[in-house]
DNA sequence: CCACAAATGGAATAAATATTCCAAATCCTT
DNA sequence: AAGGATTTGGAATATTTATTCCATTTGTGG
């Protein structure tokens, strides 16, 4: 007879990996106990499944094979080698020649030009993974939205920050966005360019700089919407922001790589031409 | 009896894949021809032992089961399963919580904010890595050398180049180096402020700015040194050019990314900032 | 062209790995 | 609190996978 209730447990097991992840979501909170423990565990390590064996697997989920097993038949598959399959076969090496690369690059002698890039390389990548698991949604959500019913867009970033502010002015400006690149062109001070209604985005890293600070002061005691591209929750520009995302950059020696940082900024400003439209 | 020609035929495993790759290299070229099938397929593929059976690889190596563990054997290792174990416990998952965050980001819904971060992320990321697999060490150590000797370091990119040629001006101020940046304000051109014995970095991606190439070619006819940066071998900047460096930016929609490119940048500015001391 | 050594393929065997099944434990339901 | 259903662990079994061994082939020097 019929379970009623199993309105999952389906007979076809997953073709692709996102299937599976789906799937995977779909059933593990009505599982028992250590049925979800197994899920838990595969969730976070579904990346060793294609070169471990089930006793392996099993022993580090902290579960016996049979629990493992049944919970690989619950997902639709028809046991551990069948689930198995499907990750071995979809198992593209993660970065195969390109960590050999960067080995030999980095091998070519300390303080040779290649070395350096490896390193510089390293350390974009490495910002970039940490933006990814670091960025805070809901400020980014709050940034869009608040950037979007702005009338103009001020931007503000000097010295190390000036390259990151430059590209958001390009990109605003191909989507139509009304924006201000505030360059300290002359020294010129545009404060009065900002005016009720508007935002402005302020881009600064320790040290901080003090025109950003005080540009970015002045808009927020003027009722502007500020949001804040910086390096920490308690940058000295936070006091002054309406919503702050920060962006871990790793240095190499005393230089960042901006990686994380302009593609923080393009999100911004594409998210927000999109929700202009 | 010992047979004296038999240098290699260690008894001692590889440890590593880096070791497992030069023993490989050095037993190959004296290989009975099956063997050497072997070695080949293996050397070309070895991302897939720790993913495969014997039967699967010897199959696709067209070889039969036996003739390939007997190569493990030659290899070092007690068999086949010695050798796959080297593959599954240096198989690192390069980035593990990494690329599950990034899931979960691009799973927030299409035009998200989230999920256009992640895909710049991933974006940056793919450029990085294809920086670190294609660049030219060759034109790299030449391009350091031509700046190295230059007097003035004059730099040009416009557009979306020009987030990457700001940063390069103050990387090298930074670096105490004679540098000045061609910024196009007040549509002045300062052709002539580049003097024998300077040198010029252009940075243009396509469409090519006008203003770019034709700086590039004064400087070129008139003896300076030029080093491009560019998207393309056949980039129209190459023929006025005394190096040319090939970043590969990785586009997402209508915008790159740029990491590379800075990556790239900085690289330039550092080494050349440490070969002038 | 024969004899010897090296190399090869595949069938037989050994080892490992996965899966099933059932008795014991636990958790609801009444 | 008792009965029934669900969940669980692990020992027994089935299956897959690796390895050995030897008969056959191929190549080589006399």
């Amino acid at each position: 007879m019929d379970n009623a209730a199993a309105t999952h447990t389906p007979l076809t097991a997953p073709m692709t990996v996102d299937e599976f992840r789906a799937r995977l979501a779909d059933i593990a909170p009505d599982l028992p106990p250590r049925l979800r423990q197994c899920a838990a565990y595969i969730s976070a390590h579904t990346d060793r499944i294609a070169v471990s064996t089930v006793a392996e697997m099993a022993n580090r989920a902290d579960v016996p094979p049979s629990a493992l097993i049944r919970f690989c038949q619950i997902i639709g598959f028809s046991g551990f080698s069948g689930m198995q399959k499907l990750f071995r076969d979809s198992y593209a090496p993660g970065l195969p020649d390109y960590s050999v690369r960067l080995k030999n690059l980095q091998d070519s002698g300390t303080g040779s030009p290649q070395a350096l890039l490896a390193e510089f390389i390293e350390a974009g990548r490495l910002s970039l993974e940490s933006l990814a698991k670091s960025c805070d949604e809901a400020a980014l959500g709050d940034a869009v939205s608040l950037l979007a019913r702005a009338d103009t867009i001020h931007i503000i970033g000097l010295r190390r920050a000036f390259a990151v502010a430059a590209y958001l002015g390009y990109v605003f400006e191909k989507m139509a966005v009304p924006a201000m690149l505030h360059d300290g062109i002359g020294s010129f001070d545009h404060r009065h360019a900002m005016r009720k209604g508007d935002a402005l985005v302020a881009i600064t890293f320790a040290p901080y700089s003090e025109e950003t600070l005080t540009l970015a002061q002045v808009a927020h005691d003027r009722g502007l919407a500020v949001v804040a591209l910086t390096d920490q929750k308690t940058s000295p520009i936070a006091r002054h922001s309406s919503a702050v995302l920060v962006v871990p950059e790793v240095d190499f020696g005393a230089f960042r790589s901006l990686s994380a940082t302009i593609a923080m900024a393009i999100t911004l400003a594409v998210a927000v031409g999109s929700a202009r439209t």
